[in-house]
DNA sequence: ATGAAAGCGCTAACAC
DNA sequence: GTGTTAGCGCTTTCAT
């Protein structure tokens, strides 16, 4: 019936020895003979201790916490980085707080408050777009560094680890140009995302870059309900039957064109004809789920680097942490691990 | 230039009153005169004074903060988990530590060492299988409540949260049945898989319980690549010819099965005919997925309540803390959210 | 209504 | 090598 948790005077008085004796050996500095240390690892076993944290950074100044705040977890970029961040953390013997905020500035500003109560040394903040400078400055005056992992040009004023979203675009296009289409399409996306702002620009330019005009009725957006998108490519390809590939921006995008283009009675191919199809019009996606699942429909995959954005933030937070005082970067990772089907 | 970071003791000599009552206003306990209350206030706010959580829980013997161990946050159903405790917990004023822990258990055991060294009140696990003997009796000996949020009945002696899988797969099943349907095939899923054997079970049991006869030969499984899946569905319907309906494990499955069935060249229905295709063979799926995307291809879905299990989870662990002292629950939760596409 | 002081569990000088 | 002791920032009796 061990009612109190057991601390480190227990210890220290059941091994025969001092409190500071048991921190010792604890944290293995100083010099302590074998015998002793023998003696209190003995004891501690026994006891069943567990040096309790809080208690032991409360006299330093840092927590080994670092602060985690995702909008919706239950997003798969989201989760990605998440994971890439506790995983990094927790590598480095540190622990991650996690809250999510939603879409409002105001419950981003309580799990802000919560997080900075609880003595966090450093906060990854999974959006740009509550960054604003009020929220900066506070940040700045209380000394706790912040990195943003977003997917997108969000915030300034602070890290930013984000996916090369005008890249990632240029290197979709120009697969597509190298395999002969001259009219391709960019397909999905609602209008005020980000991503795809920045992926459009990638897009147009690498067809500029190539000496092929675009058109602006070639760029189309959709929500992702799989009706809709299916609904507008089959208009689109039947207004214009001479475009033969088509960049959609997700995953969900180039199912619904997949399935469009096969009720309107296209054939589809990957843009090298591995294809349960023959070739007739080249589909190429972005993948935000990264799931093999859907890897074998003939459309061509780039994957987003989600998880790595978080591990790119946490290696981030750590450096600030440890001091490392230059301004503010912005670092864009590559589709890196995409999978160009081919 | 702040360097060392504002605390009570000066908020205290800056409002010229002494610590305690500083606490006092802070706690709202103690009866504290309006005019120092607002003097304190006052001070509070001009210096940017922040509470120290983790001195504040110092003393007491809670720290408000509850650990969750997530094999991989990279997959949909701990996501969706992991949302459902943080929101939950949140709610509460309190927070989570969020750790990964993978398939193996001795990086399970390292999670479960952090977190009781952090003095989190109560743990949730998300996953049964990592929950053994010794791992149960140390949790019970440090006092510190545990329940488990799992996919399927992983384990006892906890509390355990998880979907009624075997109910699910009785609903689906029985779903099929009431529309005309008498042979029925179960399809995906990994062997191992302890899901899927509940399901089986439901479907089973359904099958019997409505004077079907059931064949071994129709429960076919298969990993989640859409070739295989696709390979097996379209050899699976040539040899069972008679098979109208197939419940699939999951959504690739599901998907799968579309494409493959759509190639070998069977048209495919829901179970009430909205479909873009003729009816010829019925597709019910289970959802881990959740996302709309797929939900205008013709197949029925039913969904896992992956965040309800989180949820769940976060309230049955806040009632262990608060010294609810019952032999520990199963508690199966319904495909609740269903969506039965009709 | 407010202050003084004793801890919470631990670490880090500084002594011996 | 090991023990003594003074805090870390806060809460909480117990006085006043």
């Amino acid at each position: 019936m061990t009612v109190r948790k057991v601390t480190i005077t227990d210890v220290a008085q059941e091994a025969g020895v001092s409190v500071a004796t048991v921190s010792l050996v604890l944290s293995g500095k100083g010099r302590i003979s074998q015998k002793t240390a023998d003696k209190v690892n003995a004891t501690i076993e026994a006891l069943g201790y567990v040096r309790n944290q809080q208690a032991a950074f409360l006299r330093g100044n840092v927590s080994n916490v670092i602060g985690l705040i995702i909008p919706d977890l239950t997003e798969p970029f989201y989760s990605e980085v998440a994971s890439g961040v506790s995983q990094f953390i927790e590598k480095q013997n540190k622990i991650v707080f996690l809250t999510q905020c939603g879409k409002s500035q105001k419950s981003f500003d309580l799990c802000l408050d919560s997080l900075i109560r609880y003595g966090v040394d450093g906060i990854i903040v999974g959006s740009g777009i509550f960054l604003n400078n009020e929220v900066l400055s506070r940040l700045a005056h209380s000394r706790i560094p912040v990195v943003c992992a977003a997917r997108a040009s969000e915030c300034s004023g602070v890290d930013i680890i984000r996916p090369d979203n005008t890249l990632a675009a240029k290197i979709a296009t120009e697969h597509l140009i190298k395999n002969g289409h001259h009219q391709i399409a960019y397909f999905g996306g609602e209008s005020d995302s980000l991503t795809r702002a920045e992926r459009i620009g990638g897009y147009c330019s690498t067809l500029i870059q190539y000496g092929l005009p675009f058109r602006t009725e070639w760029i189309v957006d959709s929500d992702d309900k799989q009706q809709n998108i299916i609904e507008k490519i089959t208009e689109f390809l039947q207004q214009f039957p001479k475009v033969s590939a088509v960049v959609c921006h997700n995953t969900a995008t180039a199912l619904g064109a997949y399935l469009g283009a096969l009720k309107r009675g296209n054939t589809i191919s990957t843009v090298d004809n591995h294809s349960y199809f023959n070739q007739e019009i080249s589909l190429l996606g972005f993948d935000n789920i990264g799931s093999e699942a859907l890897y074998d429909i003939p459309v061509s995959f780039i994957t987003q680097p989600s998880k790595e954005v978080g591990t790119q933030a946490a290696i981030k937070i750590i450096e600030r942490i440890n001091g490392y005082d230059t301004p503010p970067q912005s670092v864009l990772l590559p589709a890196g691990f995409s999978q160009l089907k081919s």
